[in-house]
DNA sequence: CGCTAACCGAGACGGTACGTCCCGTCTTTAC
DNA sequence: GTAAAGACGGGACGTACCGTCTCGGTTAGCG
């Protein structure tokens, strides 16, 4: 009865039914914050439908298991405007600089927002988990290809130097990042953007450029 | 300590009870086994003196719990003598041939060897428990110590560019390694390591570094 | 009520809707079916929804619940024309051949109809659910009435000794079939009706046996 | 090897831990309770487990489940000192007074006692599970034994008539005061045990029988 | 013969109990 | 006296039904 769809009638496909919706919402909400309270290990479903206030029999209503709700729940993340991986800014002047961006931009992505606390929880999951891995992996590889497509240009550009391996170069980036996120007890920060990029790609501004 | 009780020597240490020494050992090997194929996560102590035939209670004599278990079997792959981590090659010539094998080195580690298995379920762990932070924190430290000191070494010997940071340049040859094993499908290959030096340190031989 | 509609009786009580009848049919034969198989106990409605093709929501819509469910499904039995309890048989000559046959009427009742399936679950019902209890009773009453008025009739045609009570004698002769098969392995033979009536009512009427 | 229990040994045998026959006196009380309270198919172990205060993980460490709890717990009548079922008082002098004596413990019985209030359950009960209906018809056989030898023992000594048959006689004595119980709103009345011993068998005291 | 009221199916929802597995503590028994 | 064995209370797992509810879609029968 709600609207009679008169018209244009843009109704794509059933309209999903809203208590479907709003309970999702809610789970998903809950579970992003439970994994990254606790990880992929600690992760309990009764305590998910404790936090978000959802019945049990519902959550296995829409889910067969902690392993598809947890990817279900990373896969909202993609989705949600507002969150920290969501966009990179590609704003940058030249390729350099552009590439600093990227790597300033991950040091900060991994400090603090939800997906930086649920990784450690990912990586562990992954490791056993097919569905979790493939959705996993499939995301790291879109999060690259922005740094590969950014060293890639500046090769091109010739502000890098030729024996520069684009792939290896944003695995090398990258994996410093994460590397001192999860293997050591500081973590990057931002400020050092500029010197790692600088140790892996050459020099920066005497690099012609002053 | 344990060396070969030289001497007379009688008992300064309480001599510990062989059948301790035994329990010790078959329920840490047993761990090591089920950490690798179910990981930090689904870790179950029960299972494990299923694995090892050591009853439960003796474990809980022992171990205060699943955490301290995991930390001293991972504690004990340091010291066995055929670990892959074990020892690190530092035969090369060169610095940049020090740093390609040990690089070389830490791909094939990282595929394959126990502690290569346990590495998700430590990064997770790590996250929520403070003792197996610091324990792998303080582990990735110092195996990444000889890393960093090829590194310097080569930068002193002008063998790679000033501009190299060799606490940098460590973490991205070694993130690059962790980063491949863990969010990438394709772990780094054993030779590739030469081209992730390059990449990373500048050319390689013909670079003569000029 | 219910009165054969006589004549014109332009729809006194509304005509019930043919969907509806529909509707309780298959859920009634279902639930009867449902509770000869797995007992009161066992009986899930959901089940019955299975058996029946019919909705949860119109089951409930018709039943308050699965006691009322029970105790209208078991009704319709009485009603049901073919029903192995519906008619008894007064068509012996003599009392105590009228006797003997409603007795042995009884046994085989007891042996495969479907109220006799559902009898060990109407038992427990009736112990806890006031409103089967009084269904069970009711029903139990009129069935046992024929039996009753048998043995009277037997008693004041001299048949059966004066001594005999016609109610004692009728639970004794009913109870007697109802312990067999609820508390023994094997139920009455219908064949054992005329040695279980001699038993309690004395001798045959040729009193032959001496 | 076991023990060396030397001397006398009276040892019956492995010394049951006293722990064990705890949990299983408090569950097996509190299965009887709830049993007689929501009959067999209202059963619910974790109910048991409030009543008792004995953790789930207990109750099944020693049942595998409701059907062996309550079969255990019945068997436990049996052997119970105190049972109202437990010892029937053969103290009467002619075989006719026994016989009005374990009709009239009978009756007696039927209404009050734990048994009784769980016969109604036992009767759904063993209609579906074999394990429960072995033993059910069992203990219905023993009981029913003490009432068949005596009127067997009455037959012989010709105080009943010969026409009677103790096995059918038996049961219909113990059937109606079972049908009076399960099938009829009103019990049968310890004091009618005389008037249904007369009924069945034959004329009391006047009955010339000597 | 078309409209409206009702019934229907589908199934989401918050619950409760199931029977399993493991936790970490503890008692008991055997060597 | 210490080790093995394992009982215990606890809590999460994933499943099955419960009884309530909100939906659209359909169908009966009146006007």
């Amino acid at each position: 009865m709600r609207q009679t769809e008169s018209r244009t009638e843009t109704r794509t496909q059933t309209r999903v039914d809203p208590r479907i919706s709003e309970s999702r919402r809610l789970v998903l909400m809950a579970a992003l914050e439970e994994l990254a309270e606790v990880g992929y290990g600690g992760f309990a479903i009764e305590s998910v439908c404790r936090r978000s206030g959802v019945a049990k029999s519902t959550v296995y209503r829409h889910w067969p298991g902690k392993l598809t709700l947890v990817a279900d729940a990373l896969r909202s993340l993609n989705v949600q405007p507002g969150s920290a991986m969501a966009g990179v800014p590609p704003s940058g002047q030249t390729p350099r600089e552009r590439v600093v961006e990227i790597v300033r931009h991950l040091a900060t992505a991994f400090t603090g927002s939800t997906v930086a606390a649920c990784t450690p929880a990912l990586v562990d999951a992954a490791e056993h988990e097919t569905d979790i891995r493939d959705l996993f992996h499939e995301y790291n590889a879109e999060r690259r290809q922005t740094l590969v497509d950014a060293v890639t240009d500046g090769v091109v550009a010739g502000a890098f130097p030729a024996r520069v391996n684009p792939d290896l170069a944003a695995v090398a980036l990258a994996g410093a990042i994460m590397y001192r996120r999860l293997m050591t007890p500081t973590p990057m920060n931002p400020s050092d953007a500029e010197a790692l990029v600088a140790t892996v790609l050459g020099e920066g501004p005497s690099g012609r450029r002053g």
